[in-house]
DNA sequence: CATTTAAATTGACCATGGTCAATATTGGAG
DNA sequence: CTCCAATATTGACCATGGTCAATTTAAATG
């Protein structure tokens, strides 16, 4: 036995039999959108069993956990490539992108909601990765050019996470659509990120 | 017709059948958990159908959101009654109960936020409206005696929501799990009430 | 009291996510 | 090349939330 413990590396048709399953999920989502799709589609455009499809992915949430992390991993690509913002309203600017992304489909928030932190000990998903990895991002922002100094870079980008999910909750609150969600997330950084008291 | 238009009034069994509903849901709660509820066991032990319970509530999250709610009012209640918190310590101190309550399980969590910010349109459930609550016994707080004059006592009571749930959020989060939510809460709530930059 | 009609209840049925014992396939060892 | 064990796949089956046409019941009316 060579590869001693580890056993057989995994086989070439693993990887295939996966990128079937993503490719068929990610058609169905790019015609119906997230909340319509079905494993059941999924697995009959990929060609597979539906067992198999279990054998891949721990449940739908799972499924939905790294295509959904996948695109909000490229919405913070674009944003990484952004100059650091000098002012609040370009910060919410630069935010919009995947702010417009997380509000597509209220399912979709909800998905990524129960995900950002982390369900199971140990576990980290890709959607609570990109939560680090967007802290990270506006803590560089604020590490260069912070806006109050009492506090650390990486509280202040806590916090910035903390307003951005309020905001989005109250878009889909009835009670609270009324104001535009850019406005509604400004307010909050001012007030978080420029406190005059 | 005497009653013109509204026709007759809900009949006696209607709120008979609710309230053994309401009855058995609890008690599986008590004994069982939130998350271990199951549809087929209320309607065994109400006694009822289970077409039943859909013409009660429109679906399954629907109890929840009434059941969950009503605890939330009933610590709301309690916090009520608390003489105004004069230190962040004191805050965060009173606001424990409610957070405990929150966090029993990972699904009770899951359900508020699902329904924190009211999903349909015009449509506001008992727990969004617990969280207008919320924010309007935190608004009294700062009312009296504010923490901060830049902004408003509204705006800052909205801030603390954001930081709880993010607070309760970080909880469940394998990789921030380490330090006590207590804490994590209060050193949110000390930098967003008494900044100092 | 008989009649009537809106409202409440029923339970067979469906939709869909998820399981698992049986089977098939892969890739290395001899 | 053949055989073996680890791994991948299968699909019948289950669990559970949710639907709806048919039926039963409440209570107002004459």
């Amino acid at each position: 036995m060579s590869k001693q413990a580890m056993a057989k590396a995994v086989q070439q048709r693993t990887l295939k039999t996966r990128a079937k399953l993503l490719d068929a999920a990610q058609a169905v989502i790019s015609e119906s959108g997230y909340e319509a799709m079905r494993v059941e589609e999924v697995v009959l455009r990929a060609g597979v069993a539906k067992g198999t499809f279990f054998a891949h992915f721990k449940d739908k949430d799972a499924l939905m956990d790294q295509l959904i992390g996948a695109e909000i991993d490229r919405q913070l690509d674009i944003i990484e490539a952004l100059p650091a913002p000098k002012t609040i309203s370009e910060m919410s600017e630069a935010m919009m992108p995947l702010i417009t992304f997380m509000t597509c489909e209220r399912y979709v928030f909800d998905v990524i909601l129960r995900h950002s932190g982390a369900a199971a000990n140990a576990e980290i998903g890709p959607i609570a990765m990109t939560f680090g990895r967007h802290a990270e991002v506006v803590t560089k922002w604020l590490w260069d050019q912070p806006f109050r100094k009492d506090i650390s870079a990486e509280l202040q980008a806590e916090g910035v996470q903390a307003f951005m999910v309020q905001a989005i909750s109250l878009m889909f609150c009835s009670l609270h659509n009324s104001v535009a969600p850019r406005e509604r997330l400004e307010t909050y950084l001012r007030a978080w990120l420029t406190p005059a008291p």
